[in-house]
DNA sequence: GGCGGCCGTCAGAGTTCCGTCAAGGACGAC
DNA sequence: GTCGTCCTTGACGGAACTCTGACGGCCGCC
């Protein structure tokens, strides 16, 4: 199901895009300034974000590079101000797409379907969402994990963090970009997090957790995530 | 360079739109019908298509649908039409972003950059990031370094060593920039940590530490790092 | 030939970083 | 209220990394 983040501070824009939303089976957060929406955003990954540029709090662009910062999230502004260079500048900023308030609840369904649309892989490409080890295997679709024929179970946490790892196979992950994915963008230097967690998932899911071969460590850098010994290319 | 295919009839618009283009150094072609429009779109392969529904030969979205059975090229929509559902039959068919007429240039560039930005790989993401040598392969993405099918493992000092001089294959890079893009910028002397780790990187990577054929001293300036023999270039 | 500058090598000391364990607190289910 | 699950936090031993000094080789210059 696609997940919408919606930022209004007017509670009736709010309740009218959420019924909209609702009706047609997307599921919906909602916040109403822009630290909560930051907050929402870096807990929930939704697949789109609708903002409304006129927030209590703070600036609106200040909302888009502060998403920008870690995600590609398609981002879809409202505003009231007509102005060309509001817009340029929301769009500069990283927004796809600027809506100028009052605005057709059809012609706004549209250009949401048209962001996800455009963000979603391409249809029957790439590698699929299943992920297989020597020892476990990993359904990032089905959000599961098998091990020897028995389901694992994982932690909401657990699973992020083995999600960011899964998602970048073979490829290092600086401490600082799990901690920002995982836990928020506020987070950057609490390694003793990654520490704990990183030692549940070997745990659960390393045949040896004290010589792990698919959790890799590297030292005063991040932690990499291998699928298997022989290092055939991809 | 960004390759940008316009489709009008109206001569004035196109050239408005092909001035504008050009100054901002895009590669601008351009179509006053559908079906040439479709035939360029094969033949040049634009990075993004800014296509106005009212044309001659053929349907606006008739021309989308052409389009997107082969590619998924952004499509910026220009249309007189204001109605809803206009838009949104364009978006569904597969448009990207549309803009009604009259319409700022600004804005239209501003949505245009958008749309390019956005299909853009991740930036630091593909091609352009493994470097080969004889010996071993670098893929500074991964940050991951490949010696004869075997992972070799670098410390966080070596790998940034080894990334400012392979981002600068060929070039001569001296100590005190070594040293300020590693260490920090209020270093520049401490020639004795290059010679270390310099020691290191051969260790690990030549085939014969002590005659380097990649990691080349020029006494007195700096370090040089080298592909390999044959000049093939790229 | 002697000397000094520059570089490569090596090994040890000091520091940072990581894995592990366990306890405390927040939260929801019952 | 009570229980269980999960997240956070602190402490500690050990591993990994960085820094440092010493030594020797090479080369050009006096």
């Amino acid at each position: 199901m696609t997940r919408v983040l919606v930022i209004d501070d007017e509670p009736q824009i709010v309740r009218a895009l959420v019924i909209n939303l609702k009706a047609r089976h997307y599921e919906v957060d909602a916040a109403h300034d822009g630290a909560t929406a930051l907050q929402l955003a870096a807990a929930r990954h939704p697949d789109v974000v609708v903002l409304d540029l006129g927030l209590p709090d703070m600036d609106g662009v200040e909302v888009i590079k502060g998403l920008r910062g870690w995600t590609r999230v398609p981002i879809l502004v409202l505003s009231a101000r007509h102005s060309s260079d509001e817009k340029v500048e929301a769009l500069d900023a990283g927004a796809d797409d600027y809506v100028t308030k009052p605005f057709g609840m059809d012609e706004l369904l549209a250009r949401l379907r048209a962001a996800v649309r455009r963000s979603e892989p391409v249809p029957g490409g790439e590698d699929g969402v299943v992920v297989d080890t020597a020892e476990f295997t990993v359904d990032l679709a089905a959000k599961k994990v098998n091990r020897g024929g028995r389901d694992v179970r994982l932690t909401p946490t657990e699973w992020h963090l083995l999600e960011v790892l899964v998602r970048n196979t073979g490829r290092l992950v600086s401490q600082k970009q799990l901690l920002q994915e995982v836990w928020g963008p506020s987070y950057g230097t609490e390694t003793n997090y990654l520490r704990v967690y990183m030692a549940q998932l070997r745990r659960k899911l390393e045949a040896d957790p004290a010589h792990p071969r698919h959790f890799i460590t590297e030292p005063g850098m991040g932690y990499r995530f291998e699928k298997g010994e022989g290092a055939h290319g991809k």
